[in-house]
DNA sequence: AGGAAGTTTCGGCGCAGCCCGAAACGTGCC
DNA sequence: GGCACGTTTCGGGCTGCGCCGAAACTTCCT
């Protein structure tokens, strides 16, 4: 029986302080032991121990760089589990009334943030309603397509998904993603990187500082306004 | 902070016992607690207790029915969750070595399964394969369409796709399921539902009592050879 | 009503796991 | 070389949680 595995894995991730180093995690960047353990709010040695089980179980994987070691998810799979696992447990249960708990960073990262390598957050919402509004992209059942008029769109506004190499299809799928702030599903998969990465290397987002979270520049807000026809940042 | 939220539905996975019960669940069928207890290998008490936690949290749900207590997933989503979670927990660090309890239960898990509400295993692999070497499905990205070719195929083969009602798409689409026995995707969503609906419905394929595991009739058999063009069951 | 079966509540035992202090190890800087 | 910093290992204290025995409660059957 594999319940044993499951549960391994669980355990896992069923203690506070593991929980919170995978999270700072998701945003796909390598963070150092201190870092983590800073973030986790146990000592050193504590993270130390931690990030060791992680890493044995595959989890997570580390390079070592001088006299630190720095730590990041060891694959895309790792971080869908938790994505999936943030949104049901965030949709379970609200009782425990942990929620009063929202500062000021939970407001930014709510606002937009990476999602490991695709956006998330009021703007990734938006920007795929906005495609799907526009017959961009058309979503159902868990999966999505890209239009014929959804790619010269694309093509368009520069962002290129020419990953043909790797693509079987005729026609350029990609994966919806279900955000856990928004309880809405926003663009995952080749799409989602790819628009990630075009909107952080025209310096139209930025990443704030020791966060997941995102900040829209000047030069970003009008070209949200007026290539994709987003109003609200 | 959300990492509580995460560390609690962790906790709620992690351990061996109510991992066994939300396993035995994954068919999306209801089972008593008492069936659970056996299941998971604790005493009635000890499952009444899990169970309670399990429901309280919103993953399971209970119905009275006289003085039994029927208890399933809360929704496709928490199977979903589950499956993605077996994926990783099976993928990860094998060291650990209790893989040596594969029992006979677990080949004919191997062979053909329910997965909530789709076909796994080695059938639900190569039916898959099947359908994608045919040209009646694409997959890429971690999102799957029914191509015009493939919609007049399962017509024709007397599987019904029209849930209109509910779709967006001009196009039916699907969802993949990584497979934690084959390691490859196998088909979920509404078509992978639908082909599972209409092989029961159509005897040809049977569930074995009290398992998720599925047995190929000899009418199933030669419908899989001529219709489907799988010839190994 | 009386009995049986399924399920839940309560109480106490025992183990596993997290945490940190202290100290060792490895690496880079002066 | 010597020092400082980041990281890991070891040991002991503590808490939390799962487990089961006993008993109460509900529902069905005769």
């Amino acid at each position: 029986m594999n319940a044993y595995r499951m549960a391994e894995l669980g355990l896992l991730l069923g203690e506070p302080a593991r929980a919170a180093m995978l999270s700072a995690l998701m945003d796909g960047r390598a963070l150092s032991a201190g870092e983590l353990a800073i973030v986790a709010g146990v000592a050193p040695q504590t993270a130390s121990g931690h990030l060791a089980r992680l890493t044995e179980a595959g989890l997570l994987k580390v390079e070592r760089q001088g006299r630190h070691r720095y730590h990041r998810l060891a694959s895309a799979d790792i971080a869908q589990l938790l994505e999936t696992f943030m949104q049901v447990a965030s949709a379970s249960a609200l009782p425990p009334g942990r929620s009063p708990l929202i500062g000021p960073r939970d407001v930014a990262m709510r606002r937009a943030r990476t999602c490991y390598d695709h956006l998330a957050g009021e703007l990734g919402v938006a920007l795929c309603d906005a495609l799907v509004a526009r017959g961009a992209v058309e979503f159902d059942d868990g999966a999505g397509i890209v239009t014929a008029a959804g790619v010269d769109m694309l093509r368009e506004a520069g962002v290129s998904l020419d990953n043909a190499g790797t693509r079987r299809s005729a026609r350029p799928l990609c994966r919806p993603c279900l955000d856990w702030s928004e309880r809405r599903p926003h663009l995952a998969g080749k799409l989602g990187a790819a628009l990630c990465s075009h909107f952080l290397e025209q310096d139209l987002l930025r990443r704030v500082e020791g966060s997941r979270a995102l900040r829209v520049t000047g030069k970003g807000r009008s070209v949200l306004r007026e290539v994709w026809g987003i109003g609200a940042f």
